[in-house]
DNA sequence: GAGCTCACG
DNA sequence: ACGTACGTGAGCTCC
């Protein structure tokens, strides 16, 4: 028989610390409960135990204890992120089957120590797991060790390797330690002898009593008498403090060690709620739910066939005929890209029933029917619909939005995450159906995720803003932009050339040919071979980013080569190579816009981001006339002017600032004025461009640190810009005050439109979580405000073309930036209604200013 | 797959 | 004393 004794404490902070952050939406901290489950289970395959046993220290009271419970005291106690997942880990583990063993007044180490006697006493074999190395000292021919030393890392120690790491018995580990002392668990020992002075002790004379008994004519230098004298008694304390008790009052019983079923259900809606779903999957407690609600699973006729039209048609009316309900559907795209996509089936939620239809004759029909539809992905279905040229009717709600307004920080929205987060049982079905049986559960979750959204006041963001967004986000991505290929190809050519030469030129002054692209090897390269200065570390060696190059710039003419190297490379890799794979035969690109991605409620765009084309730099910006309208038409690009800057002026209210806008002055400049006081005409363009700096850095949440490396000037400088500031735009200043504290007390913070994040990192007690949700709380709602403005303007722009019977459309969003291709003749009118709509999408207490251009590329219409 | 770097707002 | 701006996506290297 074999007995598992898991540390359990001392294994939950290995995990706690091994395991970057987790947390759930309401600022939950799970990593230690992930790791701890991980390392269980690799612990259980690795030592495939007939019993397990996981002990956890309760507050220790008693004799030995009284005292070792002074001493550690002394510690520092456990950060509230860990403690607030232990009771919820105790929970799951019983849920899970194990038996948690804990004692009125001992330690689990004491635990540890008492069951793996047991085991010895009775011819059993023990396996402790820890990551603690007191617990060596129970180490015998029955009991070993498995030391945790991090996450991957393990030791397993025997007799035979505790005496070749350590010199001396598993036991003799007791004796070294009464007199060397521990003090992390602030055991004294004896003052001014270490480890190598105790080792050799005990080699010599085995314990802490008999050198005590001979001292006076122990063979050892006086020097060393005299210091084992003036501290005995520390050391017999320690003695008695070091070594671990086997005498608690626990079960020694191996039978109460038998992992149970437990409670399958509760464990796995407890990982569910703890958001751990990978975890479900890992245990394999996937089909729980199902299992253990048999109702529900008889009640559930799944009919999935090759479905005639006939057949589905008749169900479905009789569906909506019997039923005031939405209908639930579920239609599965398959295919690489925006493109291809196609529906391969569609699952209808029909009440108790499911019907899976591959019929799209069926689907169109139902899409264009009044009968209101509630559906998993609407850019999907808008975008089927735009590609066959019908609308959608009637889509009233659509569950990855849903999801995604109630916690952006989510990494998905599928189904079955969902269902597991919102405790949704999805009933079991037979083998060969079981990809659809998630879809059964829509109506249930739907109607859950419905009332939520009206909980957060998030309805109107849902139904006027996301949903009829998604329609306007398919239709750019089926439209495109317009690429000139080969005048991208020439241009990469001529670059390619540029990069060659410039690749030579560095290996010549290097010395040697080595990749460039390789920042371990550049900084070898130039910290150690050319024997630069190095400025800035990262996890895996010397930062070789571009700040640290410019700063470099003037100590070798390598430098500004790689430099600029780096940003030929970039050019023609992302900007060049990859951009050219991603052209359609059509002659554009069609990128995917994500609408469920951001934690603030911008959109990203992917495959390929069209959201980060090269501008600020000449050459880079050169790229943008090869992005092109079609034959007889133009781009008309609008952007608002300092939309972040007006929503900070809207939300604080602060007077100057909203009299800046109002009055429609440069904004830079007035800043300029108030941090640097100094009348409007005085301000220099140094000056403005710092308060420019000062801004940004405002609405990012600021720090001095950042601000002076940003602006090349010291700390001190910074924060008095930043005092400066802040006074001047004191409403401003009781903003970023009033948002934290309201952000603590709620849990998240929300734009004007109720888009929410939550910050669980708020409550952490590492600092730099805490500043950084600091930071998060003060931006959010203006990056986020700024992303609710657009969208409402492009769902605007897009009625309105259609309205006025305009053949533009628009092809893309930059955050700030809109973009329409036209007919060249309706660019005057696209740009007035482009400059209307984005102004009037929001109401605020300061203007809100768009400016629209108009060229044949978009680097002519940028300006 | 993670880490670094760099393109954009 | 800590390490430092907010939000993205992609290409490259190296384990």
């Amino acid at each position: 028989m074999k007995l598992l004794v898991v540390d359990g404490n001392s294994i939950l902070n290995r995990a706690f610390y091994g395991i970057r952050p987790l947390t759930t939406k309401d600022g939950m901290f799970t990593n230690a409960i992930y790791g701890f489950l991980t390392m269980l289970e690799k612990i259980k395959a690795d030592t495939a135990p007939d019993r397990v046993a996981i002990a956890f220290d309760l507050k220790a009271k008693t004799f030995r204890h009284n005292a070792y419970a002074l001493y550690k005291a002394n510690r520092k106690g456990m950060p509230e992120e860990l403690h607030m997942q232990l009771q919820p880990l105790k929970d799951l583990l019983t849920a899970l089957g194990y038996k948690i063993v804990t004692c009125e007044g001992y330690e689990a180490d004491d635990i540890l120590g008492t069951l793996a006697k047991s085991c010895e006493e009775n011819g059993n074999e023990c396996v402790i797991a820890t990551g603690d190395r007191d617990s060596l000292q129970l180490v015998s021919d029955k009991v070993s060790v498995r030391l945790a030393k991090n996450l991957n890392g393990t030791m397993i120690y025997t007799p035979d390797i505790v005496l070749e790491e350590y010199g001396v018995t598993p036991k003799e580990l007791i004796e070294i330690k009464a007199i060397q002392g521990d003090t992390s668990d602030n055991i004294p020992g004896v003052a001014g002898i270490g480890p190598k002075g105790a080792t050799e002790l005990i080699q010599k004379f085995k314990t802490v009593d008999y050198i005590y008994e001979h001292i006076d004519e122990l063979p050892i230098k006086e020097n060393m008498r005299k210091k084992l004298i003036a501290s005995k008694d520390n050391a017999l304390i320690s003695r008695m403090l070091g070594e671990i008790c086997v005498t608690a009052p626990v079960d020694t019983n191996l039978d109460s060690y038998i992992v149970t079923d437990g409670d399958k259900l509760e464990a796995s809606k407890m990982m569910g709620r703890l958001e751990l779903f990978s975890l479900i999957s890992k245990l394999g407690l996937d089909e729980v739910d199902a299992t253990e609600t048999k109702e529900e699973k008889e009640s559930l006729k799944l009919e999935v066939a090759e479905l005639n039209a006939e057949y589905s048609n008749i169900e479905i009316n009789k569906y909506k005929k019997d039923n005031q309900e939405p209908l639930c559907l579920y239609v599965n795209f398959e295919g690489d890209d925006v493109l291809s996509k196609e529906p391969v089936y569609t699952a209808f939620a029909l009440g108790e029933k499911l019907v899976v239809c591959k019929d799209k004759e069926i689907l169109n029909v139902v899409l264009q029917d009044d009968v209101e539809k509630i559906v998993f992905s609407s850019k999907e279905i808008f975008s089927y619909a735009d590609k066959h040229g019908f609308e959608v009717k009637n889509l009233g709600f659509d569950i990855s939005l849903a999801g995604y307004l109630l916690n952006p920080n989510a990494s998905s929205y599928d189904l079955e995450k969902l269902c597991a987060q919102y405790e949704i049982n999805v009933p079991e079905t037979e083998e060969e159906h079981k990809e659809f049986a998630v879809f059964c559960a829509m109506p249930k979750l739907s109607g859950l995720l419905k009332e939520k959204i009206e909980e957060a006041s998030q309805s109107s963001l849902l139904y006027d803003i996301e949903i009829p967004l998604a329609r306007v986000l398919a239709r750019m991505e089926n439209i495109g932009f317009e690429v000139d290929v080969d005048g991208i190809k020439k241009y990469g050519e001529d670059i390619k050339a540029q990069v060659e030469n410039l690749e030579q030129e560095i290996y010549s002054q290097i010395g040697y040919e080595f990749n460039i692209n390789s920042p371990k090897q550049l900084a070898t390269a130039l910290f150690e071979d050319l024997g630069l200065p190095a400025k800035k570390k990262t996890k895996s060696g010397y930062s070789t980013n571009a700040d640290v190059l410019e700063s470099l710039i003037n100590y070798h003419p390598v430098i500004s080569m790689i430099l600029q190297y780096r940003t030929l490379a970039k050019l023609k890799s992302t900007y060049c190579d990859s951009l050219i794979k991603v052209v359609r035969d059509d002659k554009r690109i069609h990128s995917s816009f994500n609408q469920t991605e951001t934690r603030t409620g911008r959109i990203s765009s992917t495959e390929p981001n069209l959201q980060n084309i090269p501008v600020r730099t000449e050459l880079g910006r050169e790229l943008r006339r090869f992005f092109v309208a079609k034959d007889d038409c133009v781009l008309i690009d609008a952007d608002y002017s300092q939309i972040e800057l007006r929503v900070l002026a809207h939300i604080s209210n602060d007077e100057n600032m909203c009299k800046a806008f109002t009055d429609n002055v440069d904004i830079h400049s007035v800043t300029a004025s108030q941090v640097f006081n100094m009348p409007l005409n005085m301000v220099t363009p140094i000056m403005r461009s710092r308060a420019k700096a000062v801004n940004f850095g405002i609405v990012y949440g600021i720090g001095a640190f950042s601000l002076a490396k940003d602006i090349g000037v010291t700390n001190k400088e910074a924060s008095n810009y930043i005092k400066s500031y802040l006074s001047h735009y004191s409403g401003i200043d009781s903003y970023m005050k009033n948002i934290i504290e309201l952000a603590k007390s709620q849990g998240y913070v929300e734009t004007l439109f109720s888009r929410r994040r939550y910050l669980p990192e708020l409550s952490a007690t590492n600092h730099i979580t805490r500043s950084f949700g600091e930071r998060v709380a003060r931006n959010a709602p203006i990056q986020g405000t700024a992303a609710d403005i657009i969208k409402i303007a492009m769902v605007k722009v897009d009625e309105r073309l259609k309205k006025e019977g305009l053949s533009a459309r628009l092809i893309l969003q930059v955050h700030d930036e809109l973009i329409v291709e036209a007919p060249a003749y309706e660019s005057m009118m696209v740009a007035m209604i482009l400059q209307q709509e984005m102004e009037n999408a929001a109401k605020l207490n300061v203007p809100l200013v768009a400016e629209a251009k108009v060229g044949k590329t978009w680097f002519d219409a940028k300006d």
